[in-house]
DNA sequence: TACTTTAGCAAACAATCGTTTGTTATAAAG
DNA sequence: CTTTATAACAAACGATTGTTTGCTAAAGTA
């Protein structure tokens, strides 16, 4: 068992290569011309294959979308992840999330901005696991979110859900010149604060 | 000149009813499953044409699109301009404008959630002229957001950027048997009152 | 060396896309 | 009645879609 256990790894390292290759492609055009958008042809000349050869990888445009949406999940968790870890008031959580969240989707990675872009139901073979992987990232957010201190009047779920919606919309306007994902951040943790403002010292 | 006024009406009612038609069903499968995701084939069946039929009214998919968005971002400036008028004070006109703003985009009309629905660049050809209509809304929403008193250091278009973003998410995740639009857009303004809550008299 | 595996190529598949053409039926205009 | 205009049909256009098939060549396994 160990003695071929580094004979298989240039051969699997190989074929890894050219699928993170395809990965990556696809993951570039999802993120810029939609799914519905990109074709499985523009993908290929992407990668410099021909169109066929791309299904020796995934077997179909569907599953090849999961794969870039897990991974893009997988990388903002990451992310969010250790920024978060590095703070240990709430609200700074908070804000650290949402920064990390920003600089993903903003400027870091073409996967990250898949998941935003691509809406489950433009695949809808692949609705139901991308809904899922989604709501797996919201689970994450949802943590920090329960931390908090609120006024009770304050609905918790709404407040996670305006705080994603406004921070997944900033791809929609956001501006390379304009002011910086962690700008951006710092100000709309700001303006969510509100309510809880009176409150500062509970918890 | 007021002889021949009331000859072509007939004609023109009749063939505006069938372009109304057109209109109504382009709005609803661009609204249900996207730009790209509904076909001609799909808006003819729609109202019982043959695809070509589709071409006497509008001369490309694009201008069909073009003329869903108008209608739809007139009809969300028609609500939230008389929404707005009921209210004398500024966090209250915000508040109206957003219970508008959601009534018309999760209930109402599904010409609203074309124009939240479909961005601009799904549709290459029509690009420039969606980004001008969805910045005539916009505009609207700013002279709003101009008059509210906030305190310096927070960014007036950033506040304006955040609303709008959390207000159109809402497509993704609202249900009907969850908490009503005009709930919504009470917590929402909660929410965004903020920074501001110390300077309430000012103004 | 002989056998198996597979990444990739070359070419085509059926289906669907937005759109065009030519014609017919209907109805307003003179 | 004649002329003109047009909504709609019937049918097809070429292009593009996701995908499949058969093959080749190279690399790993025994």
């Amino acid at each position: 068992m160990a003695a071929t256990i580094d004979s298989p790894p240039a051969r699997r390292d190989r074929q890894d290569s050219r699928k993170r290759d395809v990965l990556d492609a696809a993951a570039a055009l999802f993120a810029e011309n939609g799914y519905q958008g990109t074709s499985m042809r523009d993908i290929a000349k992407g990668v410099g294959m021909l169109p066929g050869s791309l299904y020796c990888h995934f077997p179909s445009k569907s599953e090849l979308l999961l794969a870039v949406y897990r991974e893009g999940v997988a990388r903002i968790e990451t992310q969010v992840e250790a920024a978060v870890a590095c703070q240990t008031e709430p609200w700074a959580k908070l804000e650290a999330l949402a920064a990390a969240h920003l600089e993903m989707l903003l400027a870091r990675s073409a996967y990250a901005k898949v998941v935003v872009r691509v809406v489950p139901s433009d695949d809808p073979a692949a609705h139901d696991r991308l809904v899922a992987l989604r709501e797996r990232y919201e689970a994450q957010v949802r943590s920090i979110v329960a931390q908090l201190a609120l006024p009770a009047e304050l609905d918790r779920d709404l407040l996670r859900l305006f705080l994603i919606g406004a921070l997944n919309w900033t791809q929609v306007w956001y501006r390379p010149d304009g002011a910086p994902p962690r700008e951006i951040a710092r100000q709309l943790v700001r303006c969510l604060r509100a309510g809880s403002h009176q409150e500062e010292a509970s918890r």
